[in-house]
RNA sequence: CGGGGUGUAGCUCAGCUUGGUAGAGCGCUUGCUUCGGGAGCAAGAGGUCGUAGGUUCGAAUCCUGUCACCCCGACCA
């Protein structure tokens, strides 16, 4: 490609509402614009890089078994109706009326339609199994998009959604795919963790994300410092303490504690240590009524957990202050254990701790030396918090180091939540209908590319790894239009190759070399060769890897330069 | 959704408090010079100041509505 024929629109300056370096640097290389909050186009080059990231998905998915179909964007109403999602799925899905009046959304993701699919085709254990998978446009009504396309409302997915007998061949394809997205981020040159996750509103049992590392990533990642165990720390088990609970030794003794309402505040006032506080939170329960949820002062709680709790309701409520005022008859800042009106249920540390301190339920007022069993009921025991650096690793090996990633990649065991729903069935070798069970599995195409440049920047801008470059090398010919000789040696170059089926893009539009520099580090084209008299005269061509801190001469011939690419 | 903020040239922003002929840098066009890390000089082009209404002799500026965008928050008592 010919620069002078390739619009290519950079900009020195950063963009204001830009926070994150991809973000920052795709715009000033040219390779987004924003149409609107969470909608942005693909300039040429950016999209020569989402390109790439597909073929190698498309080739990693097809060398795994799976087959590609392209589902509609837009979604028929009745299909979300029959899975329940329709109602379930809240603001976060587009919704329209077509000219007849009739209910649509814009596809947040496919289960129900690959369902409808599957049903109208599918009807013996002979055709099983199937792994569909398309690459297609989403939309997701995010009550804040941000990050550019990192977290953007429209972007593109590669989304797999897999059709099984049994349980074992789910698992099978479930490992298969967990392979295969190895490969692809294996090949997409970045640095990667396969993390235990929470399935979330998807559904299903065993789940697992793909994140990217980097410091700017949204999730939190609990990490084994020596072990192999890696989970979101939403999905991070606790384990219970290890040493049982000593006995008590302080007396009761109720303290005034006035204005004294966050569990630092009293740990301060009270001049003890946050690990000897236990809080209160107040929650929905299961049954309707309320349910008390008992933490250590320094740890926070894990929503996700507590959700799954059987007596807490399901998705977590935290009662409103009105409510829990008229049931302990004091504000939220002063509730603790001890002649609680509700049932309470303790984390394992906040369980295992004595003498400690809460609140007294009487504004306030806490109280100090309290003691479970003594002075309160045993409460009922659980895995509520969130996991803590520090803490032992759950699989026992090691100790949890955090650190932050960007999720590319999830893959789902759905069982047979939606293949029930959506009334699918197929006949086994016996003539027995069986609702077949599902897996999913997606990777953030439009985010890759973004998390890419996370991880893989400097201060001049991109770098990209070879296999997903924009362009593989630039040549950069210095006095093009002024001498006749680097003219002809840079298109001769130039042509060659290209013929070699090498990505090359030519800086032809004879700006000065200080541009030609700065926008191939800004753009981040891995392999750069400058072409230039002084060079020339020693039948030499100036090679650097974008990576290098100096360039290197090479011979002036195609053959040194592939020898370079590595081709 | 709650709170805060911003809409002025293609981009980044100043001007608004205190109403009086629309500004800068970058980019763009032309010419000359320059030519190995975002050149210099000169001359130009380019804006119904988000939008609707109000106040006023007069509104980018003050007031009201509205739209868009950005930031923080939306469990941790």
């Amino acid at each position: 490609m010919r620069l002078s024929r390739f619009p290519l629109h950079t900009t020195k300056e950063t963009p204001a509402d830009a926070e994150v370096v991809s973000h920052q640097l795709m715009l000033r290389a040219g390779y987004i614009r924003k149409l609107g909050a969470g909608l942005y186009t693909w300039l040429p080059i950016g999209l020569r890089v989402l390109h790439k990231i597909e073929a190698i998905i498309r080739e990693e998915m097809n060398r795994a078994g799976a087959v590609e179909v392209l589902m509609p964007s837009v979604h028929p109403a009745e299909l979300w109706q029959e899975s329940g999602r329709w109602q379930q799925m809240g603001e976060e899905m587009l919704r329209f009326k077509d000219r007849h009046q009739n209910d649509f959304a814009y596809g947040p993701t496919h289960e129900e339609v690959i369902c409808h699919h599957f049903r109208q085709d599918f009807r013996s254990y002979r055709q099983l199994p199937v792994n569909f998978y398309q690459i297609q446009t989403k939309f997701r009504d995010e009550r804040r998009p941000r990050f550019g396309v990192m977290r953007a409302r429209e972007f593109i997915m590669k989304d797999a959604y897999s059709f099984h007998m049994d349980r074992e061949d789910l698992a099978r394809e479930y490992e298969n795919m967990r392979q295969t997205y190895a490969r692809i981020f294996t090949r997409l040159g970045v640095d990667f963790r396969i993390v235990q996750a929470d399935s979330g509103n998807i559904g299903g049992s065993q789940s697992e994300e793909f994140h990217i590392l980097a410091g700017s990533g949204e999730d939190l990642l609990a990490v084994s410092d020596s072990g192999s165990y890696a989970a979101n720390v939403e999905a991070a088990a606790c384990l219970p303490p290890q040493t049982p609970r000593p006995a008590p030794t302080q007396a009761l003794e109720k303290v005034a504690t006035p204005g004294q309402r966050t569990c630092e505040q009293v740990a301060k006032f009270l001049n003890v240590p946050l690990t000897g506080k236990v809080k209160l939170l107040v929650v929905k329960g299961a049954d309707g009524g309320l349910v008390a949820l008992a933490l250590r002062g320094d740890h926070q709680l894990n929503e996700i957990k507590a959700a799954k709790h059987p007596l807490v309701a399901s998705p977590l409520t935290f009662a409103a202050p009105e409510e829990v005022q008229r049931v302990f008859g004091c504000e939220v800042g002063y509730l603790g254990p001890v002649r609680c009106p509700i049932p309470v249920i303790a984390d394992h540390a906040a369980a295992a701790i004595a003498d400690f301190v809460c609140g007294a339920n009487e504004n306030d007022h806490h109280l100090r030396g309290v003691n479970w069993g003594r002075d309160c009921r045993e409460p009922q025991v659980a895995d509520l918090r969130m996991i803590v650096e520090g803490d032992p690793s759950p699989d026992g090996v090691g100790r949890i180091k955090f650190y932050r990633g960007i999720e590319g990649g999830h893959i789902f065991q759905l069982g047979r939540k939606y293949s029930a729903a959506m009334h699918l069935s197929v006949l086994d070798d016996k003539g027995q209908a069986v609702v077949p069970e599902m897996g999913c599995y997606g990777i953030g195409v439009t985010r890759l590319a973004a998390a890419v440049i996370e991880q893989s920047h400097d201060a001049a801008g991109m770098i990209w790894p070879d296999a997903i470059a924009p362009f593989r090398v630039i040549l950069c010919p210095i006095g093009m239009d002024k001498s006749e000789t680097v003219r002809v040696a840079v298109e001769t170059l130039y042509a060659e190759l290209v013929a070699a089926g090498v990505d090359v893009l030519l800086d032809d539009r004879g700006q000065r070399p200080g541009v030609m520099f700065a926008d191939a580090d800004l753009i981040g084209i891995p392999h750069r060769i400058v072409i230039g008299d002084k060079g020339l005269a020693q039948q030499q061509y100036e090679y650097k890897h974008r990576r290098a801190g100096k360039p290197e001469m090479i011979p002036a011939t195609t053959a040194a330069v592939l020898e370079k690419l590595g081709t």
